[in-house]
DNA sequence: AATGAATGAGATTTCATTCAT
DNA sequence: TATGAATGAAATCTCATTCAT
């Protein structure tokens, strides 16, 4: 929008030589690109994420290699945002039942927060995850969202809070399930009962019951199998 | 090439029976646009889908109209196979929590049979249901998803087994949540943490918690309401 | 441009023999094709054309040959309506200024009864006339008109009441001008213009005028031949 | 999709500029589109005129935005030609009979030397003006061609030497009809009367007489009615 | 006489990408 | 660093026409 104008400035005052801002035009492509594959997917346009850039679209070619170099790139920005947004919980400040019940909730605020985030992800599964099996970045950034959760599981299953019989990984599935899907299948759900999946009172209503439904599942003391 | 095999598909109205049959080809069509959209979303090919058909391109322009009008005759064959799936359960024959069991149950095995369901509604969501919301018929296929559930439902709140303070609606969505997401997101998963979602022993061990975990949840009785 | 144009289902009720009504068919065809290649030109589709006939789309091909060979059939229609329409006109009857206002009048009546004569004939100088060349037959339809004003042209000027510096074809060339161009090029001069030429009042008044345009030329006595 | 994306004229000002000029690409191919539309309606191949032009054919697609685009812009193109056609004739120089007189010859003259005036207008009349209908700047554009006769045709009036029941329009139309109408139709008048409509003698004949009669018609006396 | 099914050829259009400055 | 111009390859779609009954 304004950022047009910007430009326009910074072009004036440089008569001879154009040593532009590098890092800006990169920045404002990234910026875009994460907006629009988000929004449209891969049938995203090059041409497109440049003009909101106010950027020659060959400069996403002069940055990123190609469109799924700018992908991957955006991709990647994506899940550094969920990274950040856990270490706002101090797992080992707070008690088993209270860490497991912040850590579900920062993530309802990281999926109200940070939307695209879901859009990338949705997407990449639709591909089959061809671009981020590229990425040795991206594992690494989701390395502390396992290992958090298992800190709090182990130190409730060490008091006897927590069931034995359930792994972190399994409980993160569980938690990532009801936190993700209703907001990924918000189209669907939509178009098929008419329901509104985003209103903050329906999202209020869904966090409450995941962290009970958890906390319910691992305070049970299971019986005798284990499977 | 396999046009001899393909030949003997065609059903028994034309005496000696060749080259023209109507509904065997549209069929056919149907067939390969189901498992070429559900492998490569919008981005598949109709002459793809017209070699694996062993038709005319022209004929899926002849029958559909365009790529869309078949990809949502793709769509809604695929919702036509969810509503059946779940007829296999009796509701009213069994315990509420029996049948709640069982529903679950019922959507683990509809997965596994039916791969292309989930991959159509991860693409439709992507699109944001863009052509979904043309369908009169999918929202009507999946009305009885939530009134089966319900009838269960309001029996097992009747006789005092369930707690009230749940919706069908929601019960529907913790259950879809719980189920879908791992096969929906199975790629992105495997590529960060190297785990394969789809292992049979995995799936079993999930549909195990997700019956666990729901009932559970339902047979609580809660304290005080809230919200 | 016409998306949906899938294939619906339609019954059939044809038990044993077929015997349909053959010129029925093809009159009906043709009829279709008048009206369709004077609405849209060379860009009628066969498929368009067989339907509002209530015909196979073969059919045309049956009794035509080819499109082409529709269009030429339903071109040398049009062309038969216009040689009848000036039968009406008894010149010889009538003195030679009243004749010529009666051919005149004729004319203007012809097109606002025959409004398709005009678009083959708009169509047809597009083509380059290119397929009227094939037919021997509009030639010989198109005779009388010339004809028919030659005679009264010739009484008039040996009665001295018309000038006798124009042949009829010049004459005739003039009547059809001032004619055919409102109607031919209505929608350029009303999307320029804003005017409405087909309006009644608007046709009556150029009527009259074109009468009297043309019977105060051939009334005028020329002072020295030219040219 | 995305209709208009098509460039806009930008000012090059590259010195030698051999194979990057953005301006005569665009000329180019806008010249190969006003013969090549003229010449067989839109019918004409976007390739050819590609060819023509000596250009890209995605090139047509960047200045232009679609086949439409291109025919819209000939068509202005011609329509420019039009008005300043008439910008030869002084109309308030001469006397009243003169510039009437001169603006009929020049209207002859427009038409012999840019024969792809007519072409397109009877493309467009056969069209129903459905593209001229989306240009603004046509309209604009043949403003003057009234109120230049009008000009001349009150100047008449109020000298006596012009009838008074007569408007510039339709004074307009008369002239334009006489004009045209021989040329629009060449085609089918060389078809069926074997006369060609554009040897050089038969033009003046056709100038004079037109000239002759427009101003007999102008110079009449009504005598009681008006209409 | 009549028809539904099928086809081949070609048209427009789209888009990522590279050229040359 | 930055850019407007240019391109090739492919995808969708259209349509007249023919096949086989």
């Amino acid at each position: 929008m304004s950022q047009a104008r910007a430009r326009k400035a910074v072009e004036v005052m440089t008569t001879a030589g154009k040593p532009r801002n590098a890092d800006a035009t990169r920045a404002k492509i990234l910026e875009a690109a994460i907006s629009e594959f988000a929004a449209r997917g891969l049938e995203a346009r090059i041409e497109d994420i440049a003009d909101i850039a106010n950027a020659n679209r060959r400069m996403a070619y002069y940055y990123f290699g190609s469109k799924e170099g700018l992908y991957l790139a955006a991709l990647e920005e994506a899940y550094l945002q969920l990274a950040q947004a856990e270490e706002s919980v101090d797992v080992d400040a707070l008690s088993p039942t209270e860490a497991v019940a912040a850590l579900i909730s920062a993530k309802f605020d990281h999926f109200i927060a940070y939307p695209q985030y879901i859009e990338f992800v949705k997407i990449e599964n639709v591909y089959r995850a061809r671009h981020m099996k590229e990425s040795q970045r991206i594992a690494e950034l989701c390395d502390p969202l396992i290992t958090n959760l298992e800190r709090a599981l182990k130190r409730g299953q060490a008091t006897g809070e927590f069931r034995h019989d359930v792994t972190a990984f399994e409980l993160s599935m569980m938690i990532a399930s009801l936190a993700f899907f209703p907001v990924s299948n918000q189209h669907t759900v939509f178009a098929i009962f008419g329901t509104d999946l985003t209103e903050p009172a329906t999202v209020e209503r869904r966090r409450k019951m995941t962290i009970d439904m958890v906390l319910l599942y691992l305070a049970q003391k299971q019986a005798r199998q284990s499977d």
